[in-house]
This record gives C-alpha cells, sequence and structure tokens, in this order.
DNA sequence: CAAATAGTGTCTCTAAGACAATATCAC
DNA sequence: GTGATATTGTCTTAGAGACACTATTTG
C-alpha cells in the first residue's frame, strides 16, 4: 500500500491534457457628460473598457482586457492584474460574471476564459491621466431588449479631433438552458472578438442585478457624495428613473451625512453624505 | 505580415504553462423521513451527496463528486457527466457556485475547480434504487452561524445496520475580500477533502438564495405536488417557518391546480398543483 | 370524536410609488 | 425673479406576517 506521500511524488500532473485558463474583465466606469445648460447638472454614461487586438487572433478587433492564468495566482489575482496592467488604476470592485468553456470559443485551441466584472471610479481614471493610447478605450454601453426578444448590445466610442467614432452592435438571444440557467448566444457578434459580446451581455446584466442594491452604486462614486449623484449612477446603470422624495427614502439608512455642501451648483447646495 | 491563417496554424498553446481543470458538484436533494404518527406529515432534511475517496491525495475521507474536464466539452457539461455517472441520475438543474483556484488547494499541483450545485428528486433517486456501494452517501445538511461570527457546517450520515453513523463537523469564517465579494475561509476542514467545506459551504448559502424564488424549490418536487409539499421544502432549506395562509397566498401565482387530490393521509385530502 | 392538515378571510404593518409643497442657490 | 436641484411630508397601494375560523379526512 502506498503511502500519501509517496503516490505524490509519483503524481504525473501531464497524465491528463490540459486546457489554457484566461481571464476577461468587463471594466465598467461611469462618466459624467458637462451639459449645456449652467443650471443643469451633468448626465451619466455606462462606459465599457475595450481594447484593440494588435494580434492575431481577432486582430484589429475590440475586445475584453484579459491574459492568461499564471501558476501561484488565483483567477481574482489575474483579473486583477490584468486590469490594473491596462488602466493603472486599481478597482474598487471585482466581481465573478461566469466561466466560459465552450469548445471552439477561441481559434487557438482549448481555452476556457473566467469573466469577472470591475466597477472602476471616474475619479481614478482622470487621476491617473488618459494615456492616450488609441488602443484601449472607454466605449458608452447600451443594452436594451427588441420586440422580437433579441438583445441589443450596442458600445460607442464618441470621436474626437483625434480619434473616429466607433459603433459596435451586437444582437444576441437569451436561451433557457436545460438545467435551470438562461444565457446568451451570439446572433451577431458586432465586429467584438470571441465570444466577448456574450460575456459583456452576461456582466451588464449581472451589474444590474447588483445595482439594485446600494453596494455597488457607491463603488462608482467618490468617498463623499450627494444623493442626487447616487441617485443618478443607479438610473443610469439600471435605465429606470426614480422620484427623489423616495430615493432619498431607500437609501437613508445607508448613508450618513457629513457637515459639508456643494458650491457653485447655479441652483440650492447639496449635503454631502458617505456610505455606511 | 502574417495572416491570420498563417498565425493560427503556427500557434503553440504549449508556451504556456496550463492548470488541471476540474468540476465539483456539490449535489442536493430533499429526503422526506417517514414519521411514527400515522396522521402527521413527514419531516424533509436538506442532504448532500459525498463520496468517499478511494485513492490519494485524502485517500478515506468524503469529498464531493467531481472529475477533470476533458476536451470537446462545457464545465457545465462535466459537471452533467460526473454527476450522472455518480447517481445514475440526471439531476433537473445545474447552476455554477464559483471557481476555485488558490494555490496550494490540491496537493497534487496546480488545479482549479469548477463548482456546481445541483437539485435532484427524492422520487428520480429512488427509482435507480440505491445502489448500496458505500462510497457514495446521502449526508443530511446543517449548516448556521454561531454567535462568535463563525460558521458551523455539518453533515451527518444516518447509521443503519450496515453503515455505521458518519459525523463531519467543519468551521469557517466569513471574511469580506476587498474586492466586494464575501468568501469563507476554513478554521476545521472537519475530514473533509481539500477545499470542499468552503465549496460546500458556498453552494449551501447559493441554494439559500435561490431558494427564496421558487423555481430552484419546484426542482426539489415531483411533477404534480401538493402546496404543503412545496412549503415544506422551503421551509427545509431555509430553516425558516411560514405560516401556511401567507405561504398559499404567495405561491398562488407560480402554479397551477390540478383535479386530483391526495388519498389516506390520516386528514383533509389536499389538491395536487403543477409548477406554472 | 380527536388530531392533523387543507383552505379562506381579514387585520395590521411596512415599503414603495405618486405627488404636493417649500428651500436655496447662481445667474 | 427664473430655473434648476434640495429636501420634507403625506396619500395611496401592494405585499408580507399574524391570526381566527371552517372543512375534511383516518383511526
Amino acid at each position: 500500500m502506498q503511502s500519501e506521500k509517496e503516490y505524490l511524488s509519483q503524481y504525473n500532473i501531464n497524465k491528463y491534457e490540459r486546457p489554457s485558463v484566461t481571464t476577461d474583465i468587463a471594466a465598467f466606469m461611469i462618466r459624467s457628460e458637462e451639459s449645456d445648460n449652467y443650471k443643469r447638472d451633468s448626465e451619466n454614461r455606462l462606459s465599457i473598457l475595450l481594447v484593440k487586438r494588435g494580434v492575431h487572433p481577432f486582430m484589429d478587433c475590440w475586445a475584453l482586457p484579459g491574459g492568461f492564468l499564471k501558476p501561484n495566482e488565483t483567477v481574482e489575482e489575474c483579473a486583477l492584474r490584468e486590469i490594473t496592467e491596462e488602466t493603472n488604476v486599481v478597482p474598487v470592485a471585482i466581481l465573478p460574471v461566469g466561466v466560459f468553456s465552450e469548445p471552439g470559443r477561441d481559434p487557438r485551441g482549448w481555452i476556457i476564459s473566467n469573466a469577472f466584472f470591475s466597477v472602476i471610479t471616474e475619479e481614478s481614471v482622470k487621476q491617473v491621466g488618459g494615456d492616450d493610447a488609441a488602443d484601449a478605450q472607454w466605449f458608452d454601453v447600451s443594452f436594451e431588449k427588441d420586440n422580437d426578444g433579441d438583445y441589443h448590445l450596442s458600445l460607442s466610442l464618441r470621436g474626437n479631433t483625434a480619434l473616429e467614432s466607433i459603433h459596435l452592435d451586437a444582437v444576441l438571444t437569451k436561451e433557457r438552458t436545460k438545467f435551470g440557467k438562461s444565457i446568451f448566444l451570439i446572433k451577431d457578434s458586432g465586429g467584438l472578438a470571441f465570444d466577448h459580446a456574450r460575456i459583456i451581455a452576461e456582466a451588464v446584466c449581472l451589474l444590474r442585478k447588483y445595482a439594485q442594491d446600494f453596494n455597488t452604486i457607491f463603488d462608482f462614486l467618490p468617498e463623499k457624495f450627494t444623493l442626487n449623484e447616487v441617485q443618478k449612477v443607479q438610473e443610469t446603470i439600471l435605465d429606470i428613473s426614480i422620484l427623489p422624495a423616495n430615493f432619498r427614502r431607500k437609501i437613508n439608512d445607508y448613508v450618513i451625512e457629513t457637515d459639508e455642501y456643494t458650491q457653485g451648483a447655479g441652483h440650492r447646495p447639496a449635503r454631502l453624505f458617505k456610505r455606511k
């Protein structure tokens, strides 16, 4: 009879075929757009980070940031490493989206991906200062169901003097698997690499689910914020409209008031709050 | 400049080190225990399938069923394959629990596990007929928080003439990671193999979350059921008590009544319902 | 008849949505 | 003052929990 020690010393891990394992990260940020009216508050947009692939396969296509899992790190650490390498920003939250392992999802071979979504504050991105590398850009996100039951994922990059506008429009359907879970299938990838349209769709759904609770919302905001800012973020993510009076009542138990107020907004100053 | 085709034909997937990938399945079943009083309905227990390991490492320890991912299958298919091999039963639901990739979690080397939980009906297990192999057994599950903030996972196998009683008691703590997710850490594995105490803890939490909605509850029941049966299952999983009148009101929209009734129960017959 | 579950009706409490009204700033 | 957001209060409605009451079966 072999002892455990003997067994392990002789164990050959190369006995079985192994897949490559990657992580992909859907990094979300709320971007505020300046308004033309000095009195009106800025509008918010939900945006996601995409990188333009410089190598085969899917060269020149836009994709989620990500990379291969290294020994001696967890998949969470790998996701954190990849997103930090890409943005120089340490995200506030990293949460799992799921595992994507369909054979054939990557033309290079047997590669399964662990997808995460992460939340990054606009504040932190501004501090780092946009490295103007055109290969990593924040795209505005819209994700809606149409009347036929199809889901439309639209990612758009607003052009400026240095950059053309880019619009990626993917179409997906929701299908119920035999075993209790619904998944998205890609009808049109919209030019996104691999199965990333699907991963983004799942990530947006999950973000919306999380954003119904306040913990995830606060992660998009700086330490001190007005209640209207929180409300705007939730409305942006969930694509809904809430009456301010009711929102205040709901959030009241989750925040602590400070003695500070906003200034120079063209209307009554608002008290700043901290998360509880 | 290389074309994508040329690139892929030269791509060497062995360039990077790769982990072995496994799935582990927390298979849950609601087991009804006969009562001594002919008038009283049977009590339910939440139970989970464990297998006794016949090989190193953790030989003779109890573990979740599972196995290595094969090429050309998804992790979900792998989980389904493993649980069906073990029980001869096709589960009604298979849902993801998470990825466990801490370095050192498996003494054989770099092995990451995709954990799932599955729901199996007692009906289907009875039909297959218990293969009396003592190496796969359904353990009753209890999972509770104590006053110190520790979590106690107790798995027990009721002994019978052929089998001794077995009690596995694991202790865990819940820790908030930096990035918005809470995880369980094992203080005492209770004799369970690998990090399976942790996987089971996460799976039970997730099952309880799902069981607040009725879809998962119905998966534990046969096609036709009484409302009291549904209530008992939910009470068993969530470890709560609900007033029958209120439960009926809540579930009313999720079921369709049939014209059939129970018989011989020692009390008023109950109408059978189907899920909507 | 006793004991158990089946099933109905109603009261209360809470949380959320709708809406009205007042407050305060920059221009 | 005007137009915007800030802030408070109240009415209504939907859903959950508590509880009382009736119905029906088997030993």
